[in-house]
DNA sequence: ATCGGTTACGCTATCCGTAATAATA
DNA sequence: TATTATTACGGATAGCGTAACCGAT
C-alpha cells in the first residue's frame, strides 16, 4: 500500500535533487529514504527516479505521478489544519459572567448537554466552562 | 503522523455509518480501525465521530476533515495510475512486422538505444521488441 | 580517495487479530 | 440479552539507524 511518507520522500528527493540533502531535510537518514523510495517503486512497478552521478531525475513515470503526490500531501496538510481550525474553536474557553443565584439553574443544565465540562471560578462573580465537545448554544 | 490509512478507515466510517460495518468493507476486525480512528483523533486534538448507540455521526471537527481526507485519497490514487498508466505505455510490447532483410538493419540500432530488449520471432516475418526503459521513437 | 546511493542487519515501534470488558437499548 | 465500541495483550510486520558495500568522479 502506498503511504503518504513515501509520497512526501519522494517530493523531497525531487525537490531537493538528491537522496543525501532531503534525508536531511526530513531528518531521516540516506538509507531510510533510498528504502522507502524503494518501496514505492515496487509498488507502482517501475523506476521513478533516474539516479544519475550528480544528481536525480524524474522518469516518465515519475512525472506522472509527482503532481498527484503533491496534491495528496497538500489535502492531507488541509485535514489536519482544517480540523484544528475547529478545534479551536471549539475547545477554546466559554467564559460566562453571571449573577451566582442566575448560575445555580443554568449551568446544571449546560454541564448535561456538553459532556465533559469543567467548571472553575466561585461565588465572587465569574465562573468558565471548557467544552470539549461541540455544544452550541441553543 | 496522521497516514493515509487512518483518512480512509475514517470515511469508510462515515460512509457505513457504523464502525462494524466499516470494518468488515475494509477487511479489518473491528478494534483494528477502532484504534486508527482513535490515533487520528489524538493527532487532531480531538473527537471526529460522536459515538451514538445506533450509529456515528461526525462532529463538527469531522465535518471539516472529511472533504480534504477524501481529496487526499482521490489523489494518492490518482497517482498510482497514473504512474501505472505511463508503466503500461512503456513496458507494453512494441509488435513491428518488417520483412527479414530490413530488420537485420535495424533492428540492432533499437537494441543499442532501449537498455533490455528482448527480440523474439523468426525469419517468417514477425519479430516483437518488449521496451521495459524509457525509449521513444526518435 | 571522495562523494552519493544501495544493501545487510539488528532493534524498536507500530499494527493487527483474539479475547475480555463496558455501555446502551 | 443483544449489539456495538473500547481495552488488553501476544505475535507479526514494517521502519529506522549503524555499518559495510558499490560505482563513479
Amino acid at each position: 500500500m502506498t503511504t503518504l511518507r513515501q509520497l512526501e520522500y519522494l517530493v523531497a528527493v525531487v525537490d531537493e535533487g538528491s537522496f543525501t540533502r532531503a534525508a536531511e531535510l526530513l531528518h531521516v537518514t540516506q538509507p531510510a529514504l533510498s528504502h522507502q523510495i524503494r518501496a514505492l517503486e515496487q509498488s507502482t512497478g517501475g523506476f521513478l527516479l533516474e539516479r544519475l552521478p550528480r544528481s536525480v531525475r524524474l522518469t516518465p513515470m515519475g512525472r506522472a505521478m509527482l503532481p498527484h503526490a503533491r496534491a495528496a500531501l497538500a489535502d492531507a496538510g488541509r485535514a489536519r489544519t482544517a480540523a484544528r481550525q475547529v478545534a479551536h474553536l471549539e475547545q477554546g474557553e466559554l467564559r460566562l459572567a453571571t449573577l451566582y443565584s442566575v448560575s445555580l439553574g443554568v449551568l446544571p443544565q449546560l454541564s448535561k448537554r456538553g459532556g465533559r465540562n469543567t467548571a472553575t471560578g466561585s461565588r465572587s462573580g465569574c465562573s468558565s466552562i471548557a467544552t470539549p465537545t461541540s455544544w452550541r448554544p441553543p
